[in-house]
DNA sequence: CGCCGTGAGCT
DNA sequence: GTAGCTCACGGCGT
């Protein structure tokens, strides 16, 4: 990290960087394997080329700036000397993939970047320097290529990278001079005399930078030392003489052109206004996390209009007052902004402080343990009034405390975090500051706080107070903001008619929570216990000693080192043991440990969820999930802590699992009701394919029917495995379909694999025209979209990275799909949860787990729910391949199963 | 001791 | 081949 205090702001100051020197250096310090994005593309040159950049704006504070890059044509040094460069070892792939990446971040940064044909990075950075300085400027070039020091003077100064990518070393005239012995001026001829193997010019045997100093220093300079060669003793004397020649062809060819012909001054290299939304799209697709927030660290200072804050006037009130004042600032018709302090989670939380302001006018902060009975009153009143708007940042939470607190929310018109969620689906948090700094173009600070940063005479409370009121008002003008971006995407009934009402269902289904049998679970962990030390005993007998059979690395170590067992595919730090490899390994060694521990993954695995399940039983017994409804970039929900959309369901060992959750107290039993094949039916619905429709109308076996088509055979004659491979097929479409994927599926050849998808198409062709349409649509407009108006945006459709962009295509084709299939549950759970109210009954929704619904019966209400349920979720939307709901009762999750 | 990436496995 | 979450391990930095 350079170190230097920023040079005093007397004049400009230009930052010359040399793009292919910085990215080559970062590309060799920074292990490629560590530096890749998910989808293999690597990074690592990028990645340090960008982390440079950030540190030296930081430290520089450059006001003018151009990066320069050199180009693939010849230049004149290779005409003056063909052996120029010559030797080199070819640029890796890796490497070449990431220049057109850098060129994306200087883009997005509104950062220029040259390049002239004929001519070097440096040339340029010699031209724009010279003329810097004749403008009066002061000019850092920041170059991987000691050639720059020859430029060194009073007014240019050369940052050299030592050690990696982090610390760059200040090359002044007098490090240079300390370093090499000579002057800025003379480093040239000191290059000439030792050579530069990078570039092919050999210099003169026996003579290294000591030697070199030590003749120019006497001689004063080449020219001198050159006629009075004969002066020159011993060996290095001779050597010199005889390679005379290559030394002044040397000099020549690593002068820098001073005199490029460019069209712009360095007066003009400055830096554009940047868009934060394309460095977030552009950093999340480099998945630079960290990287981006030093940006933003490193570049909000420097960007004027992100200073301004919020001016916002803090309302004492007087005990009582509160009702006058909401009637007054947070009256119906306006919508008022809503801040909230405390914690939430498991179904509850608690408020500790809460604030309210309008777009204009002044805010009030609560404090809702210390209100006086009226302004209780008041506020309970106005946060249930529906009639009066509110918009709120991330409302789930909240609600849950407040519920808990006893006050209902009502009216709420935006919540600021799903609106963004919908605007941006990829991105993975929907910070309140980054938000507002983004759409706002403010910092979520307060304006008026010039007395406030200093003090620390317990006006803590003051700025808190202060900033949860900033938070109000920012979340109020957000909201509008975000309005009418959603317009503009056509997601506003997305927003209103789904996502906003959902929330409440949400949080209550948290607040409800399942009930767990605590026995059940207790007996189940102790039995897999008793099972993972059998397997992890028999393990070590296998083997004759001990080891850990939960790390990957130990187990690598007893398969392929001490056992010499053949090798598997190779994974980043060795060769994989998933069970799939190990399967195969043991039908072809047949080795008794591999049998030990794929059944210990298996039962280490269950044991892991029941024990993560145990802790989380409230008082009541009842599990608290928390459903998170702005993380799937397809529009699912997620569920955490615990996640209780991933409890097993294959095998009759995890089926165990589901046995413990059990209807609570008070209640009958438990419904689950799902939708089959509803990721199918979407796809018969959305391709209009006839032939697919028709086997979904039939009422036959859908996969049966297909394959009968595909293949020509009556129904009857289509054995499991045909139908497992039109399975495979159909469920393949729905997943952005590969001939490789499907041949790896099925463990058949690829051209196999190929060949029944020709086949399928052939029979179903409409599914064939509708995936082409969608990823061609999606790679026009830039998203695909749901049966809602969900939209994913997929900019890699259009990357000259042919692995990215198949796998933004897998998406495009997924996408709509899945996106689809979360629309409808979503509209099932409103519609359900709006009947339920509406009839008065007491049965709740306790889960959704993607295409099913979990609900809690209460006593002498089944009969009824079972219709209800039925209808509210087979027309939750109208397909042309109907949504066929199944459903079951049980005392227990699993019972409950059909 | 906490943070983070990796490998694995569950939906 | 989609989309998620969690766990254990182990390296790294505090």
């Amino acid at each position: 990290m350079a170190t230097q205090a920023p040079t005093p702001d007397k004049h400009d100051r230009l930052l010359l960087l040399d793009g292919h020197s910085l990215a080559y250096r970062a590309f060799f310090a920074l292990p490629v394997e560590n530096f890749n994005t998910t989808d293999g593309q690597p990074t690592n040159a990028v990645y340090g080329f960008t982390s440079m950049l950030i540190n030296v704006l930081r430290d520089e504070q450059p006001t003018h700036i151009a990066v320069a890059f050199d180009r693939s044509e010849p230049t004149f040094r290779h005409e003056q000397y063909v052996e120029y460069k010559a030797g080199r070892q070819k640029t890796p792939d890796e490497f070449r993939s990431q220049v057109s990446l850098i060129f994306e971040v200087l883009d997005a940064l509104r950062i220029p970047r040259l390049s002239v044909a004929g001519f070097e990075a440096d040339d340029i950075i010699a031209t724009l320097a010279t003329r810097a300085t004749a403008l009066g400027m002061s000019t850092l070039v920041v170059t991987g290529d000691r050639d720059a020091f020859q430029l060194v003077d009073d007014s240019v100064t050369v940052l050299y990278p030592i050690r990696g990518v982090s610390e760059l070393a200040r090359m002044d005239p007098a490090a240079v001079e300390a370093k090499y012995g000579v002057p800025p001026q003379r480093y040239r001829e000191l290059a000439a005399l030792v050579g530069e193997s990078s570039d092919n010019l050999p210099g003169v045997p026996g003579v290294g930078p000591k030697t070199a100093a030590k003749w120019l220093t006497k001689y004063g300079d080449l020219d001198t030392l050159v006629a009075r060669v004969d002066e020159i003793k011993g060996k290095a004397g001779d050597n010199l003489r005889e390679h005379l020649a290559g030394v002044l062809r040397n000099q020549q060819i690593n002068k820098l052109d001073c005199d490029v012909a460019l069209d712009l001054t360095p007066d003009r290299l400055t830096m554009g206004q940047w868009d934060r939304e394309e460095i977030h799209t552009l950093f999340d697709s480099l998945q630079f996390r960290v990287l981006r927030e030093r940006l933003y660290a490193s570049l909000t200072t420097a960007e004027p209009e992100a200073d301004e804050g919020f001016d916002i006037e803090l309302d004492a009130l007087e005990p009582g007052a509160l009702g006058a004042w909401l009637e007054a600032n947070a009256p119906a018709g306006e919508r008022t902004g809503l801040a909230v302090t405390g914690t939430w989670g498991r179904g509850t939380g608690e408020i500790t402080a809460l604030a309210v302001a309008s777009r204009k006018g002044p805010a009030v902060h609560l404090d809702p343990v210390q209100l006086v009975e009226d302004d209780e009153r008041a506020l309970a009143a106005w946060l249930a009034d529906a009639s009066r708007p509110k918009a709120v940042h991330d409302v789930k939470g909240p609600m849950l405390a407040l519920t808990a607190r006893g006050l209902a929310l009502e009216g709420v018109t935006s919540d600021t975090a799903l609106a963004a969620y919908l605007a941006l689906p990829g991105q993975r948090t929907f910070d309140l500051a980054d938000l507002v700094l983004r759409y706002l173009h403010r910092e979520l600070t307060s304006e008026s706080e010039d007395s406030g940063q200093l003090t620390l005479d317990g006006s803590g409370e003051q700025e808190a107070a202060q900033e949860l009121a900033v938070r109000a008002r920012a979340v109020a003008e957000l909201a509008d903001v975000l309005d009418a971006d959603l317009e503009r995407r056509g997601a506003t009934r997305l927003l209103n008619e789904v996502e906003l009402p959902l929330t409440r269902v949400l949080a209550d289904m948290e607040r409800a929570g399942i009930a767990v049998d605590a026995d059940h679970l207790a007996a189940l962990s102790a039995s897999l216990g008793g099972q993972v030390k059998e397997q992890e005993q028999g393990a070590h007998d296998a083997v004759g000693h001990e080891f850990n059979l939960g790390s990957p690395k130990q187990v690598q170590q007893v398969l392929f080192d001490e056992l010499g067992l053949p090798k598997t595919k190779r994974t980043k730090t060795g060769y994989t043991t998933d069970s799939e490899a190990l399967t195969g390994l043991l039908a072809k060694e047949g080795h008794p440990v591999l049998e030990r521990i794929l059944r210990w993954r298996e039962v280490a695995k269950l044991k892991s969820i029941v024990d993560s399940l145990i802790p989380m039983l409230d008082d009541a017994g009842r599990i608290h999930t928390t459903f998170n409804q702005m993380v799937a970039a397809t529009g699912r929900l997620s569920s955490t802590d615990p996640n209780l959309q991933n409890i097993p369901i294959r095998t009759a060992e995890g089926r165990q699992i589901r046995e413990a959750f059990m209807v609570g107290d008070g209640y009958e039993s438990l419904l689950t009701a799902d939708y089959s094949q509803i990721e199918l039916r979407i796809m018969a619905h959305l391709s209009g394919d006839e032939a697919l429709l028709a086997a979904f109308n039939s009422g036959a076996d859908f996969h049966t029917i297909t394959a009968s088509r595909v293949f020509g055979l009556p129904p009857e004659q289509i054995g499991t495995e045909l139908r497992a491979r039109i399975k495979a097929m159909n469920y393949g479409l729905a997943y952005g379909l590969s001939a490789y994927g499907l041949s790896q599926q099925l463990r058949i050849a690829v051209d196999e694999a190929r060949h029944l998808m020709d086949e399928y198409f052939e029979q179903f062709g409409g599914v064939r025209d509708y995936l082409a349409h969608v990823v061609d649509q999606a790679r026009r407009d830039g998203y695909t979209e749901t049966i809602l108006g969900r939209r994913r945006y997929l900019p890699d459709l259009n990357s000259d990275n042919r692995q990215r962009r198949e796998m933004a295509e897998r998406m495009a084709l997924n996408a709509p799909i899945q996106g689809s299939a979360a629309d409808i549950v979503k509209v099932a759970s409103l519609n359900v949860d709006h009947a339920l109210r509406e009839r008065g009954m007491r049965s709740r929704m306790l889960l959704q787990v993607h295409d099913e619904l979990v609900i809690e019966v209460a006593p002498g209400e089944l009969d009824d729910l079972r219709p209800l349920v039925a209808e509210q979720m087979a027309g939750a939307y109208d397909l042309r391949a109907p949504l066929s709901v199944s459903m079951g009762t049980g005392r227990t999750w699993q019972d409950a199963a059909h």
